[in-house]
DNA sequence: ATGCGCCCTGCACCGTGGTGCAGGGTCAAG
DNA sequence: CTTGACCCTGCACCACGGTGCAGGGCGCAT
């Protein structure tokens, strides 16, 4: 159990992001003090890295909700085969991408550019 | 050579958008008229498809800037290799969420949540 | 019981990536 | 050469995802 300051430390984002999460539902409190003090288990830290990098990835907050809550709701499975479809589109845009830099940095520029060609169609 | 409505038409995008890209340096027009309306030709088209493809992947306006100099500028091989770099790590944890997320949908919900085990650490 | 450091709430503000509007000019078909 | 659809610039505004501050309360060691 650690305080809000040791949390957004352990997960490298600031003290009112922590809040602005929980405001949106992200990441609760597992236990309040009386004096109204938060408090977190190990759960809220895997939660709260769990955001970052999803956040990080380009899911907005609200679809990062929505992942949560698929991996909490399993009847919800409609969602979880759309943001898979999702996620399988992303991984093959970005790897046409990495194959596109790849090529440029070993062959240098040709006249279509193959990083715009990559992601054009 | 279409005009900008067209060109937003095709893209998918607002006009306002189009203005908006050409102020960011990413979409140029190909000429202007005498009276000052612009005119773009195909490669604009692509350019601009790349961009939103490329800002859906949860890349900012600035590297999806990086992305397009990289490629038109061979010698700065060092931003290929980062992004590159980038790609590869993006890709890896779109994987981890993917498989967590099928896993939810094959075998149900167990105690630590898969989702959010496969970003958390 | 007093001090120091941390925490609380509420609210205002910021950067990014757009979006919309006003007021006026352009283009091309008829 | 008019008319309607379209375009121009500049500026204001928007949603999202935070970030920071003021004014006040909590907690624990001494």
């Amino acid at each position: 159990m650690v305080r809000i300051s040791e949390l957004a430390r352990a997960a490298g984002v600031g003290i009112s992001t922590v809040r602005f999460y929980e405001r949106r539902g992200l990441v609760v409190p597992t236990a309040r003090t009386h004096g109204g003090y938060r408090h977190y288990d190990q759960e809220a830290l895997r939660r709260l890295r769990f955001i970052r990098r999803a956040a990080r990835l380009g899911f907005t907050l609200t679809e990062v909700e929505q992942l949560l809550s698929a991996s909490t709701k399993p009847d919800v499975g409609d969602v979880v085969t759309g943001k898979v479809a999702e996620i399988e589109q992303r991984m093959r845009d970005l790897e046409r991408v990495r194959l596109a830099l790849l090529d440029v940095a070993e062959n240098g520029v040709r006249e279509q550019c193959p990083v715009v060609a990559a992601l054009s169609d």
